[in-house]
DNA sequence: CTAGTATAAATAACTATCTGGTTATTTCAA
DNA sequence: TTGAAATAACCAGATAGTTATTTATACTAG
């Protein structure tokens, strides 16, 4: 009795799945989202999601690990090793600050991902290269600001990774309490371009030796 | 047909129906949480749960004033109003710190209620004063500690107040995928010995003068 | 002090709908 | 013509919320 399927295109399908799947995760958690939400904003039928993925938690997995790998492939692209060690970790902070912005989805994914206690990335083995690079590339950013004069010595890299994603993630991820808690709008134009700044300053004063910054 | 009821105690039995929606709650989120579970943890009938509590967002609204209202209380405790501000804001890192790890729940009802774009509490007038209290015992450190010369003039206190929940809460919260993307073990001993340090570090470059720390 | 009674507290059983997942079938394109 | 892609219809168990009933206790009248 099937009338009008879609003209055959497997590529779409999955892409248009995994958008879907994207948003309402993203939206509702792991736990909230409903695989017909999914398939009827995908417009596809459910049976197809089940076809190429298995099944919801398979699902999230590759949600989450495409997320992931995007973040770290925008940040790569940065190409900090040829610029100032102060400017490098300035745009740095920007980048990641501008990332968590532009991808509202990806902090939310990241928080549901936290709350299966990370069940799903450590299934996989997609990211292990990524992140090595990742800390590898801030090690060598606070080597050459040592070398320079510009650093102090002895700054963790992975404190520091820490606490750079953290000052920028924990705004925009607790920005509905924040209001409330603070009284103060937190995503005004204004409200953010302060934020960014306190931010940068912030990383700096954590890393740059008296008088540079 | 009702048998062997439990003697009468309607406080005790909201109470245990608390404790378990908090559990629940904080183990699944809002939207995997199951009110069958709730009742069946609390060893109570579903039937009192809506009895006392109206639905399962009620309680989740109740749930989260409840935790909100406990740790502001415990911080208002600790009376770094008549401390050396330094003391006082290295204080007030450790108490954080400490206090997100001896209550993770706190934490994920935290992250669950900014998944819901803070709907409960904002339908909520009972933090309002609490929250402002809270705000004012930062203004009034910061205000003591420029006067004695030991901090920068200048730093806001929302802003900070952000950062220095930011930096402990993000570390642990996010310790799952920290994990996986630092590949590092993060809730040893040592590590959070380390990161506690660091975090003291961070807020107090952020806000002494040179020299001070 | 006691028997009766009103009422809140507690229990048991139920339901309409939802939900993740499946079975059976059709159809397009190479 | 054949195999992958897509569709339609279905299902068992779960799920939030209800209805109907029983029972413990506080209170009251005698």
């Amino acid at each position: 009795m099937a009338r009008k399927p879609q003209t055959r295109n497997p590529e779409q399908t999955k892409a248009r799945i995994l958008k879907a799947a994207r948003d309402e995760f993203a939206l509702k958690g792991l736990g909230g989202a409903r695989v017909d939400v999914i398939s009827r904003r995908a417009g596809i039928q459910k049976r197809m999601m089940y076809h190429y993925f298995g099944n919801k938690e398979a699902l999230f997995q590759i949600v989450i690990e495409h997320e992931y790998t995007r973040f770290r492939e925008a940040e790569a692209a940065l190409e900090i090793e040829r610029q100032d060690p102060v400017e490098a970790l300035k745009k740095l902070v920007a980048f990641t600050w501008d990332y968590y912005i532009a991808h509202p989805e990806f902090i939310t994914l990241v928080n549901s991902e936290n709350l299966h206690k990370a069940r799903h990335l450590k299934a996989s083995s997609v990211l292990r290269p990524v992140n090595e690079t990742f800390v590898d590339r801030m090690r060598a950013l606070l080597k050459r600001g040592e070398a320079s004069g510009q650093f102090r010595k002895g700054v963790d890299a992975v404190q520091l990774l820490i606490t750079l994603s953290g000052v920028n993630y924990h705004y925009l991820t607790n920005q509905f309490t924040g209001e409330i808690v603070y009284g103060r709008k937190l995503m005004t134009k204004a409200a953010r371009d302060e934020r960014l700044a306190f931010n940068i300053e912030t990383i700096l004063r954590l890393v740059c030796k008296e008088g540079v910054m």
